[in-house]
RNA sequence: GGACUCGUAGCUCAGUUGGUUAGAGCGCAUCAUUCACAUUGAUGAGGUCAGAGGUUCGACUCCUCUCGGGUCCACCA
């Protein structure tokens, strides 16, 4: 044995001949008592084009708590796969086309759908490699990938199931659209960001309004006011009439109570197309919707300059100055001419408000009224509240319990339809015959993009062209549709908006397992815990709590536990853009595997950020070496072993504490405290073993009693810091096995000390 | 605006239902030895446990308030 330890001689092979013994697999873990209640994780799943960063090794927890149960003889699987990524992937992708010059308006959908998954093939497996070289024994035989064919048939039927209990409905409804990403959100990846704008004072007949959105006027169908407001009650049920840019308005005033007296001028306009309150508001009295800005984030003023008959040239000319411009553009150009037209009062340029923006690229949020898939969510969140509620499933660290509640309580349906090709595509057709105003873009045969309405677009283009070239479909609200994973027939165009990305993922424990009938589903489901990080709390453990009880029944997991969120050692998120990003395969390189996992679990409490630095990490390397060096220490000092061997005082009250040590121990994983367990173990091996039971009796004149006892006491605390730093730990059991100091069974499969 | 969370040694953090002189790692200082390990060993310095008040025989631990970080949710045109 060399004297330092060196884990690049060592890891990679240990993790070869743990991979080749079976052990990662239930079916051919050798000391698996099937018997045993089975003991299951499913890995979150990272994108598939990922590589590792410091928030994935934090996934070691999975680890110990796997390796610890395969300990114990239960069969045990920890499921691997990779998402697809659904927005994230595609935005990474049409970066790399723009470097070739190309954008994927230059393509079918159909495509660039292959292309997408050629290019995700492409860059795909290096995680998994990057997972196994932290020690992570994990079943790769059963690795998913969320567009596998399993996956897909499955959340088609969660789907179809859906749509028969009507838990799916299609609505016109305001939802956070971002014109760059081309694509809708939902609220959770809307970014709120404080700025500061300009807030208009705007002349409205015998009203002032107080707006950042001039723009959006000319489509406002109301004024509301609070119906207490001494100001306003006399116009109440009124209607007004004033000059506008173009042209004399004419506008109800109405009541309602949520107008706040306090704000502005106390008296608001109402445009339920570009605002969600309004939008809330038009519904309450029938309000039409009326837009003004269209998908593409331009000034759309075709309902006005469609009837050029009865308009003063001035108002034409306004009109088609604004038509088409950017959002931002138009505003000057409006707030000018009505600066100019005397309509802006006051201008208050101190104005501090909250911004919606796209979580990817930041850019700002348009609230549109579109056609959207919905899952109506009331009544699959009832169960999961019940189910946390009677301790089905529960929470590491238990606050999370009332976040959890604070959410589902107050659950708003969730838009499942995203604009983009890469995902699992929305089971529907459309029937042309049946829906003639159905919109339409495609690539003809020159590759011209071509959007119009079916009816129109079938006298110039065959139905074979449309549906080859197709890009995208937009179905009015109330279209006729058919729900099939295969095309219904001749006349129908498929739906082009795919699932929202947790609308699969979510379903990860019905897909990877099987539901409902394979054998995997029968054992494994439920699982035992979901390990993740609170960020992703309603995002996918909610989600995956509502379709296990819609779906199967039961919850898919009895534990809920919040692993740390690791940061750099000042303990700052860490982000691309700061530049504190550790690469943790850069310190599994230099320091191994185990150092790093060590300063992971050392020192993080679940829902708490874990520092991470070089120098800890380098601390745990020397952990490493130190168990190293006793064994080697050990291996010196072997004696021939006697039978009635007499044990001094130290030597009991020394292994008095090794029990203490393993109940402990155990109890401490038990209870999810794996830093305790962790520390607990080094202090002892480092302190009590090595720098004072060994130092004391290396003097000793029995020396086959002390080598016994050191042999006993090592070798548990080799078996019991296996689950936390797997490589070392093998790797001595190895040398152990050469000298006949260990039995022939790997260190993987052995069972954990019971004292 | 609402909720959660943290504030303990120079740094990063433990401190499990309140109980004797408050702990670890790193860093620092001094010394030792090549002994299984210099990726070592020994010794040591360093904390009015953010502040104020309260409950208690007793508070780092429980309660209230204040100050200061962080996170999440909601969001007023």
């Amino acid at each position: 044995m060399t004297p330092t330890f060196s884990h690049q001689e060592h890891e990679d092979q240990i993790y070869k001949r743990w991979e080749e013994s079976g052990a990662f697999n239930p079916d051919t873990q050798k000391n698996a008592d099937q018997l045993k209640a089975p003991y299951t994780i499913l890995l979150p799943p990272p994108n598939a084009n990922a590589s590792l960063h410091a928030g994935h090794a934090m996934f070691v927890i999975e680890d110990i708590l796997i390796r610890y149960h395969r300990m114990l003889g239960q069969p045990t699987l920890w499921l691997p796969g990779t998402d697809h990524a659904g927005f994230e992937t595609q935005y990474v992708y049409e970066k790399h086309l723009s470097k070739q010059g190309k954008s994927r308006f230059q393509f079918d959908r159909e495509t660039l759908y292959k292309d997408i998954y050629a290019f995700v093939e492409e860059n795909s497996g290096t995680i998994f490699d990057q997972l196994k070289k932290l020690g992570f024994s994990c079943d790769w035989s059963r690795a998913t990938f969320m567009l596998d064919e399993k996956v897909v048939s499955t959340v088609y039927a969660t789907f179809a199931q859906m749509v028969k209990d009507g838990l799916i409905y299609r609505d016109n409804y305001i939802v956070n659209y971002s014109p760059k990403s081309g694509t809708t959100f939902s609220e959770l990846e809307v970014t709120y960001v404080e700025r500061q704008d300009p807030l208009y004072y705007i002349k409205y007949g015998p009203f002032t309004i107080a707006t950042v959105r001039p723009e959006t006027k000319f489509r406002d169908v109301a004024l509301a006011a609070n119906p207490e407001d001494p100001r306003y009650k006399d116009y109440i049920g009124k209607t007004i009439t004033f000059d506008g840019l173009l042209g004399p308005v004419e506008m109800q005033v109405l009541a309602d109570p949520e107008v706040d007296m306090e704000f502005g001028t106390g008296i608001m306009k109402v445009t339920p197309a570009h605002d969600a309150h309004d939008f809330a508001l038009g519904r309450k009295y029938h309000l039409p919707v009326t837009p003004i800005i269209d998908f593409q984030g331009k000034m759309d003023f075709s309902w006005y300059l469609s009837d050029t008959a009865k308009k003063d040239s001035l108002y034409l000319e306004r009109a088609q100055k604004y038509h088409g411009k950017k959002v931002a553009e138009a505003r000057k150009l409006i707030v000018e001419d009505m600066t100019a037209a005397g309509m802006i009062l006051k201008v208050d340029d101190k104005y501090v408000h909250n911004v919606a923006t796209d979580y990817k690229t930041g850019s700002d949020i348009e609230p549109m009224v579109m056609p959207n898939w919905f899952v109506a969510t009331k009544k699959l969140a009832a169960p999961a509240i019940a189910a946390a509620k009677n301790g089905d499933v529960t929470f590491v660290p238990d606050r999370f319990e009332s976040t959890f509640y604070q959410w589902l309580e107050n659950i708003r349906d969730w838009p499942i339809s995203r604009q983009i090709v890469w995902g699992i595509r929305i089971p529907i057709w459309y029937s042309v015959n049946d829906n003639p105003n159905l919109s339409v873009t495609f690539l003809d045969k020159e590759k011209q993009r071509v959007t119009g309405v079916i009816s129109e677009l079938t006298k110039t283009y065959s139905l074979t062209d449309i549906r080859s070239g197709l890009q995208a479909l937009r179905a009015p609200v109330d279209a006729q549709f058919k729900l099939s994973s295969e095309s219904p027939g001749e006349e129908y165009l498929p739906e082009t908006d795919t699932f929202d990305t947790w609308f699969s993922s979510g379903q990860w424990p019905l897909t990877t397992l099987g539901y409902p009938n394979s054998d995997d589903f029968q054992k494994f489901y439920p699982t035992q815990v979901l390990d993740t990080m609170w960020d992703i709390l309603f995002f996918w453990v909610a989600r995956m709590i509502m379709f296990g009880l819609y779906r199967a029944g039961k919850v898919p997991f009895s534990t809920v536990y919040l692993h740390s969120m690791v940061t750099d050692e000042k303990g700052a998120k860490m982000s691309k853009s700061k530049g504190n990003v550790i690469n943790p395969i850069e310190l599994v390189d230099k320091y191994g595997a185990d150092a790093l996992r060590m300063s992971l679990v050392a020192g993080s409490s679940p829902g708490n950020p874990i520092a991470l630095s070089e120098s800890k990490v380098r601390g745990y390397r020397n952990f490493s070496n130190k168990l190293w060096n006793i064994a080697r220490f050990i291996i010196l000092a072997k004696q021939e072993t006697k039978a009635n061997q007499k044990l001094q005082s130290e030597d009991e009250e020394f292994l008095k504490e090794l029990e203490t040590l393993i109940q402990g121990t155990t109890g401490n994983i038990e209870k999810y405290r794996f830093s305790d367990a962790a520390l607990g173990l080094y202090d002892f091996v480092w302190n009590r073993l090595a720098s004072d039971y060994l130092e004391k009796t290396k003097t000793r004149e029995d020396k086959e009693v002390v080598f016994s006892t050191l042999h006993q006491a090592f070798s548990q605390c080799l078996l019991m810091l296996h689950p936390f730093i797997p490589f070392v730990t093998e790797s001595i059991w190895t040398e152990w096995q050469k000298e006949g100091l260990a039995p022939d069974e790997m260190l993987i499969t052995s069972p954990w000390p019971t004292g």
